[in-house]
RNA sequence: CGGGGUGUAGCGCAGUUGGUAGCGUACCUGCUUUGGGAGCAGGUGGUCGCGUGUUCGAGUCACGCCACCCCGACCA
């Protein structure tokens, strides 16, 4: 594992980039860091719209849609969110462009410039906040429970796919409540709702933590995290939720008459998940033959291939598989047969394992004289003769093993890599070399995390929830510290 | 915006002192194959990133421009 784990670091982009494209997920489109969803991979991202989706409207949430055009005059109004965001924002000046007199083509018109700018969101607090003012008059209007599905730019200086594209697609959530407590409490309930699915659903362990100050959202009064670990020992951030305080009620003057009939600004929250949560499914579970998708989010549940030597022996194993993919799919699994006679049985495998389809069906002479299935399983690539009857249970046991195991792989990876140090040698070691999760004693200045930084590119993850307490001293400073944080190295 | 690269067939690349544009793969046709990315034979496909110059002659040399990639600052 070290040695697989060492190559991989050192070509990770290449091989990541590789198997992106060729697993038919995605390639660079003509434009800046923008990335071309193909359509198996959106339907990875379909599947985790739709679970997500269904869980916040478990914890009471409904969807709306606000515009992708903001005025700049709303950025100006809460500062740490201008700080934080003003350096990747893309501008709208000009609304029509004309033929070139000069015959250069087409140009901006230069005398259909706005008269204020828009900016094309990089996410939408300052636009729904406007609106929420004119929602909110008194306590009986909170609280307001909204979430958006949407496009997001950011015009970052360095793009990765799926990781950090200038474009990308994802969820917002804007919650305005009467009170503080209940703003936080919104803020852990969907910190846990992101947990639970990528757990669940993703099979990726998390941790969860609060991030320092220098990490945290900008506008936020505290930014609460989901870290996951690659395979190559980086971190990545999964899912944010953030504590707003009152900072955007104050920004855009957002107060209601409680019942006592005092008047007071509104408390917030804001979380959110993107399609990068599509490469962390590539990062934490893919292997040299390509994609391992959990069954939970796979597109193709079960894909079945013929293997035949004329057209009849085709055509009896393509009535034996029809009815083993009706019987599949009335469990509610779904299931792609592929008769091609255009690819060889060897070519197909190939091509469903780099798709990362969970269990394969191959059907041959030999199974129909036995009336036997072979059935290989992706996570392990073990392949075993099954009876014909009862398929259905047989695969849909397999698919809660590949679920669980896949969880159960990633869980002990996180913990084979993850060390608790004491000395600053031992912390290079863990980030320098070794590639993982360091638990360090950190003196909670924000001098120090700059400076650790600085020499190992490490950052703090997040001050996890869970985890020691007792106390001890900076492995970078040796000053008194009260916790050990998480540090890694972040995509 | 700094540092370093690369632009030649759909993709990946070679192209020597300047002398008719090549290889692998993919694609098309035919035959044989089909239980782990088949074999053989034949074939299609290029304004060598763009422009100017030097030369009898430029993928190759000179100058200018453009695009993309990698590394930093930034970041879900």
């Amino acid at each position: 594992m070290a040695k697989e784990l060492t190559s991989r670091k050192e070509n990770y982009s290449q091989w990541y980039n590789d198997l992106v494209i060729k697993a038919d997920l995605a390639e660079n489109s003509a434009v800046r860091g923008c990335m071309v969803i193909k359509p198996y991979g959106y339907a990875i991202w379909e599947n985790i719209q739709q679970q997500l989706d269904k869980m916040f409207k478990e914890t009471g949430h409904v969807n709306a849609y606000f515009p992708l055009f903001i005025p700049k005059s709303f950025f100006s109004k809460e500062a740490e969110h201008v700080e934080g965001f003003a350096k990747e924002c893309a501008v709208v000046t000009h609304y029509r462009l004309k033929n070139d007199e000069h015959g250069k083509g087409v140009v901006v018109d230069e005398t259909a410039k706005l008269e204020e700018e828009l900016i094309i969101r990089p996410t939408s607090e300052t636009i729904i906040w406007n609106t929420y003012k004119n929602w909110i008059q008194s306590y009986r209007d909170l609280p307001i429970l909204i979430n958006q599905w949407a496009n997001v730019v950011r015009w970052e200086m360095r793009t990765r796919l799926f990781l950090r594209t200038t474009e990308f697609l994802w969820q917002e959530g804007h919650t305005a409540h009467a009170t503080k407590e209940e703003a936080i409490e919104e803020t852990m309930k969907m910190l846990d709702v992101y947990a639970i699915f990528a757990e669940n659903f993703m099979a990726l362990p998390v941790i969860k933590g609060v991030k320092t100050e220098s990490e945290k959202f900008a506008g936020a009064v505290d930014t609460y995290t989901i870290e996951s670990m690659m395979q190559d020992g980086k971190a990545l951030q999964g899912g944010t939720s953030h504590f707003l305080g009152q900072n955007f009620a104050r920004a855009f003057d957002v107060k209601y008459l409680s019942r006592e009939g005092k008047l007071d600004y509104v408390w917030a929250t804001s979380w959110g998940v993107t399609t990068r949560l599509v490469g962390a499914l590539i990062m934490a579970h893919s292997d040299d033959n390509g994609l391992i998708l959990p069954p939970k989010l796979a597109p193709i549940h079960v894909v079945i291939i013929p293997i035949h030597r004329n057209e009849e022996q085709l055509a009896l194993i393509t009535e034996k598989a029809e009815s083993i993919r009706k019987l599949l799919e009335s469990k509610g699994l779904k299931v792609k047969y592929d008769g091609r006679d255009t690819h060889k049985p060897g070519w197909k495998f190939a091509e469903y394992e780099l798709k990362g389809v969970p269990v394969r069906l191959a059907i041959g002479p030999r199974d129909l004289e036995n009336n036997t299935v072979e059935m290989a399983r992706r996570d392990t690539l073990e392949k075993l003769v099954v009876s014909a009857d009862g398929i259905d249970s047989t695969v849909t046991q397999l698919l809660d093993a590949i679920q669980e195991n896949i969880y159960t792989r990633a869980l002990k990876f996180r913990e084979a890599n993850t060390i608790k140090v004491n000395t600053w040698d031992e912390f290079r070691e863990v980030i320098g070399v070794k590639g993982g999760f360091a638990y360090a004693h950190w003196d909670g200045t924000s001098e120090t995390e700059a400076r650790i930084k600085e020499e190992t590119m490490a950052t703090i993850r997040c001050i996890p929830f869970n985890g020691d307490t007792e106390e001890g001293q900076c492995v970078y400073s040796g000053k008194p510290s009260k916790r050990r944080v998480l540090f890694a190295i972040a995509y």
